[in-house]
DNA sequence: CCATTAATACTCATTATGAGTATATATGTA
DNA sequence: TACATATATACTCATAATGAGTATTAATGG
């Protein structure tokens, strides 16, 4: 059933993801490119692909993974770098992990890097970003003008409107793997250079590049957990023990990469039952001191899909 | 870097869903017990894993696929019936696809078969169903009387209401697979027993079992369909050119396996784009002539995120 | 003392949702 | 023909959820 022509070995990919001063990190690892840990998966040692993806990182990052949730499978030939005659075929597996901020990774040419770096498009916290209006847009009518067919310029056209919601549509911020397969594909981004899928005359090279599929695993990763943050307290994964609410709200905000409504905000994750005051208050702020609150578990037991679904704030 | 002992198998696994008569269709390969359409992935002549996928499934089932999406990539050690000592590992990537509905399948040993032959306790459409109370309930309180420290009980008894909707919980129709998997966990599905998860002698088997893991692909298909459905326009996949809204509405239902409100559903269609009348009326109904609609394709370009939001009927 | 910063408590309009009622238009049959 | 039955379609109405504030309180740093 199964001959020689079909075997393939599995990489398996973890966005091991923290917030640490505001910011969504992703742990890195510096290989030539930057890289996401990665690791083959050894059918023989583990029994689920998980289990194997655990071990490996914790030897590779001295890291105690918490949260993993499995993303995609890709296959394609030609966004592996793995060159044909050097084995056999890898298939890769990417993960999501989620942690608490660690300081300073313990492994070697291991760092935490803030995943707009790589998606700078991305981050809509303190205005829409530049990139978008100066880059973006032009080079995406460049694309559109460049059809061979009426029909492709219109279907091109409508992909960069939704994606990135111009002609007033709205920005959907969970649309990230949409938008970064839109610019691969426009040739906007270094990998579709090095994929062989554009011409390597591009001008425009938006946002750090990644290792093999690397980048797109991320993006996979970021659109997954603002996805499931809104129904699933997946959020408190990221968070100390005891916060205060404005903690908790600009984590949602790092991740998500909007501003909320801070009223709003608190009277939803309050009114779901998803946390407790501790009744101690919080030293380090500058206004009025905080209640420190906890998440609680117990909702998880009464609610069927408890998140933190985004209030967001009028764009100023 | 990828030494033999790296070496798997990919087997690609379909849920290719239909719709006829009300009923939600899987396509089944009658091969000793039921089995989804499988085969290997061969990466020399594929370049991506979805295009293995549609090329043997036409050659198999004569089936022209359209929407296919993939759900969850398995590498479960105990959960795949190939034993050690017959050739590399088999890791499955499941995939959900949906066609219209063909008649008679052409495929030799391929019938077309409810969803709820496999899960009888996902059908809610007449009433709450049967097996619920009579087995799942009863075996599921033994399960939790049978653990052997009170926290395990108590997580199990959580579980149990959860999944269930037990206790004056509410029925959620997207946790099809939370719940075949706590009932593979209790040894109450036959694959539990033929993996070797439980003794043999359990007397309740709920529902069909099927070959390898393709009830679990099955159940992840069901739900991702039922969750996808409502904030994106896939059952539109599934329907004809032209359609009545209480047919649109009867293959939601079958899907979702709950009832809906009718009149809320209609203004919830309309008012959200999703169709426009065609003008024409149906003939071969039985009381008033109703009109009927397509999909209005344009919606794509105007919301971000149209689907066919749930609105229930209270449970008479 | 007061400007600044943040926390927290309320308000209010608008929209979305759930559950009907009312009426219209077919078919089949007494 | 009249009416029972089955749908289709149009409206209504109360309640809940959401978005956008205003108002008030409590700290710190000059």
């Amino acid at each position: 059933m199964t001959s020689d022509r079909h075997v393939v070995s599995i990489g398996l990919s973890a966005a091991i993801v923290a917030v640490a001063d505001e910011n969504p990190d992703v742990l890195i690892v510096k290989s030539g490119s930057d890289a996401l840990p990665f690791g083959p998966f050894d059918p023989i040692a583990h029994r689920t692909l998980e289990s194997g993806l655990r071990t490996w990182v914790g030897e590779q990052t001295y890291l105690e993974l918490g949260y993993v949730e499995q993303l995609y499978t890709f296959g394609d030939r030609g966004r592996h770098t793995f060159k044909p005659g050097e084995g056999p075929r890898v298939v890769s597996v990417g993960y999501l992990a989620l942690t608490r901020p660690t300081g300073e990774p313990k492994a070697p040419d291991t760092i935490w890097r803030s995943w707009y770096r790589y998606f700078p498009w991305e981050d809509w916290r303190t205005a829409r970003p530049a990139v978008i209006a100066d880059a973006i847009v032009p080079a995406l009518q460049a694309f559109e003008t460049a059809a061979d067919a009426p029909a492709l310029a219109e279907a091109r056209r409508d992909r960069a409107r939704l994606c990135f919601g111009l002609d007033g549509l709205a920005w959907d911020e969970e649309k990230v793997l949409e938008r970064y397969e839109l610019l691969y594909e426009a040739g906007l981004v270094a990998e579709s250079a090095r994929d062989g899928r554009t011409p390597a005359d591009h001008a425009v090279r938006l946002g750090e590049p990644m290792m093999f599929d690397h980048r797109r695993i991320l993006a996979t990763a970021i659109a997954r957990l603002r996805g499931k943050m809104k129904y699933r307290p997946v959020v408190f994964e990221l968070m100390p023990a005891s916060f205060t609410l404005l903690e908790l709200q600009r984590t949602v905000e790092a991740i998500s990469g909007v501003r909320l409504h801070k009223q709003n905000f608190r009277r939803l994750v309050e009114d779901q039952g998803l946390v407790e005051g501790t009744g101690k208050m919080s030293a380090l702020t500058r206004g009025r001191p905080a209640e420190l609150f906890r998440f609680r578990r117990e909702v998880l037991r009464e609610r069927p899909a408890p998140g933190v679904r985004l209030a967001p704030r009028r764009v100023v």
